[in-house]
DNA sequence: CCATAAGCGAGACGGTACGTCTGGTCTTTCA
DNA sequence: TGAAAGACCAGACGTACCGTCTCGCTTATGG
């Protein structure tokens, strides 16, 4: 956009740095005092920069946070360990211990209540967190269905809506569980949740949710072809 | 719980029925300024008491608003639909229409925020909100436990933890998807939802997800006894 | 006003202790920092008080300063040195003497210069300073009709236009001399102004000006001894 | 001062056009905001310039408006209308008319208020408006003594005293007239002043101060008649 | 005739005060 | 003696201006 005219714009260009500085900050405040006691003055202190500097990025507290907190989640990786059942419970591990963090846990639920009063807050976190986080479902997707384990699509509308039921089931469990519930997502937790979300609940119920037995356990969802 | 003593202190009594206007202005205000702008002098206002009633009996924002969300979720109820699928998608709808309303969705996000830096919040958040309504969880496998749906169960602690796992499960997605992902869980949604819950992941694709066939589709755990 | 029901009005009473910790603050923050620097949070510490109650009581900078410099001139006295050359001269040294202090100095010309936009100040500074010191030039004329040394007033407007007039020449000849001239108006300049103002500029001039000789010079009107 | 070398210094030169535009885009400013609310970047912005330019010529707000309002003063001359009372009377009139312009008021007062803390800035009052105005005191003896009005002088000290003393009274009861009091200095009150500062308080007193009378009055220190 | 040097418009920068608002507490008077 | 009213201290909010700085460009003189 500003690099289709040949010269820069005149004045000052920002400082580059300062963008990340000022993320670091917010991440670093958020660990240290929370959501609410968070202020922008603190942030620009900590982060070598005036307050002005600031609010000429962003419009406000929580815009700011989105950015933060949404820079956490980039580092999502979906291994590769070999069964649709051993990579979901790899990433949902990964996504767990992020919410373990505090910047993570008090910043994305404080946004997301404000926007419940804010259509553009929405959408900057539909934009920066949600849209930009589904990568990992439709990759466990196609590794799944390259294994034989998921079927092929044939309508990708349809396709593009499981995609999103299960990202939301998937982030909506794990998120109710450590902030809501307030019980850690810990391995053994994963692991039933992996069994529940592959099984269902009248197989996985049979199965036993055979979570404490740390023997491998089911591997997929040929774990349920038991009787086949 | 103030009325319990037979003879009553001495001075005057406090108001009953300030209470329940009290939080009655708590909901009215959420509505209209959602969390970061409810002060608690509007609310006072309101409700035509003074600031020092309120703060008499509540120590904050905090604990206020989560009395006042918490009482939405009580009126949630188990319909008997017949089988356990129909069960869980009328309870599921009810949810999300207490979440369509701007109280509940400032409210309950609001006070989960705070939560990751308070644990009296967080206790007074799973008493009064998370432990009640689990009930209806625990309800809905004994009724389909009755019905036949679901096997009975041996261990008590295992079924208090696959409880709970449901509970997550179900309250993460539907949360998840109105207030993060920022959709509607209309009945579509809850239809294709129920069926990845009941047959999980794999089943659930192979039987197309379809939610938008109206024609009744699975009808709980028996739907996938296909190849029995 | 306020007196006129017979029971005061609810709620806390206003500090009459604060208002006058915070006049007092206020003409210590203009002695160190002047007018420019002068910060209203400086002036609330500095009286042991929240910025708040500041605001509740003036409605900004101008106001506060106003309320704070009247107060220096309400200290001035007419001396009854027996002339009233020597009366005019001891009050003139007394003004002189309040505007060598740094409060007076940057207070009084920096809400006169605020007052040339707005009508309310300049209604104000007439109030709380102009006409409650014109009080010395009345009391200066009575007691030099009493001694004779000026005829009685037949028309009580032209008396007071003549008032009006006298207190703008003395008060404008001082102000002018040490803040715009910058010069002392020291003793000698004070009894040169005072002959001036008594002979006239002719007979004043054939008089010589006599500052420099300290010989108690002349004693009023009949100093010049015109018709001896 | 810079064209003293024969040759410029090496660079663009300083845009002569622009400190013209600069003073004049203060002085409209001062007009329209006022001192408080005057700022170097509207200036800048009225001037067609940028705020570097500014600041390359002046070291700030009070600076600049010094210089501003310095060329306020610069229009004013000494009438000469036969006496030296109908001089003073012209003069002082001119005076109070250029007190009535707007930026005149707020920009005098501003920066003399601004001096009592800053000693350079005194010092280029002194020299821009006090000491440059002082022609017209010193213009107005000469020619009095020339017509007779007033006795030469002995004395060159003692003469440049006087001609301090006048200027201070003059122009002190102008401003104290216009800005303090805020009272118009119009014609009826310029006569009665004049008529004060000719015959001195007693006398004038004894004249009746005869502002009212559209007869012509006293011409002059002959007025008073005194050896008829 | 092009290099050097200063001036120029634009606008971001670190600071800082503004005046407002809210949170909780404390002190009155009324019922 | 509790409740309503409202003043109190504390401190964050978002805005505005200050005076400085970095840009890329322009306009002079001077080698």
């Amino acid at each position: 956009m500003q690099s289709r005219t040949p010269h820069a714009r005149a004045g000052r260009p920002r400082s580059a740095a300062a963008d990340a500085a000022i993320l670091a900050a917010t991440r670093a405040a958020l660990v240290e005092l929370g959501w609410s006691k968070l202020t922008l003055q603190d942030v620009a202190t900590r982060a070598g920069v005036a307050k002005t500097t600031l609010y000429r990025r962003w419009a406000g507290k929580n815009e700011l946070v989105v950015d933060a907190v949404a820079e956490l989640f980039d580092e999502l990786r979906l291994p590769d360990r070999g069964s649709l059942a051993a990579d979901i419970e790899g990433v949902v591990l990964q996504f767990a211990a992020i919410l373990a963090r505090p910047e993570a846990r008090s910043g994305l639920m404080a946004v997301v209540a404000e926007s419940t009063r804010d259509a553009a807050l929405r959408e900057r976190i539909r934009t920066s967190i949600v849209d930009r986080q589904k990568r990992l479902v439709l990759q466990g997707r196609e590794r799944a269905q390259a294994r034989g384990e998921l079927p092929g699509e044939d309508d990708a509308a349809a396709a593009a809506r499981t995609a999103d039921l299960i990202f939301d089931v998937v982030a909506g469990a794990v998120v109710h569980r450590t902030l809501v519930s307030a019980e850690p997502a810990d391995e053994e937790w994963v692991r039933r949740f992996t069994q529940l979300l592959l099984l269902g609940l009248g197989d996985a119920a049979r199965a036993g949710f055979a979570g404490t037995a740390g023997q491998g356990g089911p591997d997929g969802t040929d774990a349920r072809g038991r009787d086949g």
